[in-house]
DNA sequence: GACGCAGACTGTGTTACGTCA
DNA sequence: AATGACGTAACACAGTCTGCG
């Protein structure tokens, strides 16, 4: 049997929160998590897996016989899960011969492999999108608070009246009117109106602060 | 008994393919 | 021969059910 590589090409998430990047507060499964991991750990009951009702290999039919037995329900080996685990590294969606070949190696019937991977698929799907929606909280929280240290920043040079920021225009060296510098509210990029070019060797407080803190964009 | 996990099922949408007028 | 309509099978997915620890 070939030995399947250990790095993966499926989904992988990786996840630096701005500001949050050693914060003791943020569990460890929210950074750098890759929800393909199978989660370690006792398994209760490690090694008695075995098909906990008979195996349902010829008595498919029974099943639903009207009145039938009620649903029978296996249990994965421990063998098995790995085995579809690392099938799954490799590819998340089987095709047809794949599935055989799966089947037959794992003594299951093609439509249990099929259901695990789609099983596989939706819940890795849903972890995905939970820990996508933990992350997009945590860059909230980060932005509101930046927002806030913006405002009093905004308020405390009001306070000092203190003259707008002097910009040096990079063609005659010559102070820019800091009136002339907005702020865009979507991409959060300083500007000028006269001169989108100024600020790029901008040194004064408030524009490094806005630069400095820009948040750079989630790589979900 | 409540709860979470995971195997299994159901309903629906999409796509590919064959048939026929 | 080319084409569009139609039926069917296979598949993926979302949602749900349910057995089990």
């Amino acid at each position: 049997m070939a030995v399947l590589p250990r790095s993966s090409s499926s989904l992988e998430l990786t996840i630096s929160v701005p500001g949050f990047s050693s914060s003791p507060s943020l569990p460890s499964s929210v950074k750098d998590l890759d929800i393909n991991q199978v989660p370690s750990g006792g398994e209760a009951g490690a090694d008695h897996e075995e098909w906990i009702t008979a195996s349902m290999e010829d008595e498919e039919e029974l099943s639903n016989g009207g009145s039938g037995p009620p649903r029978k329900k296996l249990r994965l080996t421990k063998e098995q899960s790995r085995l579809l685990e690392e099938s799954f590294r490799q590819h998340h969606t089987l095709n047809p011969k794949q599935k055989e070949t799966l089947a037959l190696q794992l003594k299951l019937k093609p439509r249990q492999v099929e259901v695990w991977f789609q099983n596989r698929r939706a819940r890795s799907k849903l972890k995905q999108t939970e820990m996508e929606c933990e992350y997009l909280k945590r860059w909230f929280g980060s932005l509101s608070e930046q927002n806030r240290r913006l405002q009093r920043e905004v308020e405390e040079l009001r306070a000092m009246k203190v003259g707008p920021p002097t910009v040096l225009s990079p063609h005659s060296c010559e102070p820019l009117p800091a009136s002339t510098l907005t702020m865009c509210p979507r991409c959060e990029r300083v500007t000028t109106t006269s001169n989108a070019t100024a600020l790029d060797k901008g040194s004064t407080k408030t524009t490094a602060a806005a630069l400095s803190s820009k948040v750079p964009t989630p790589a979900l």
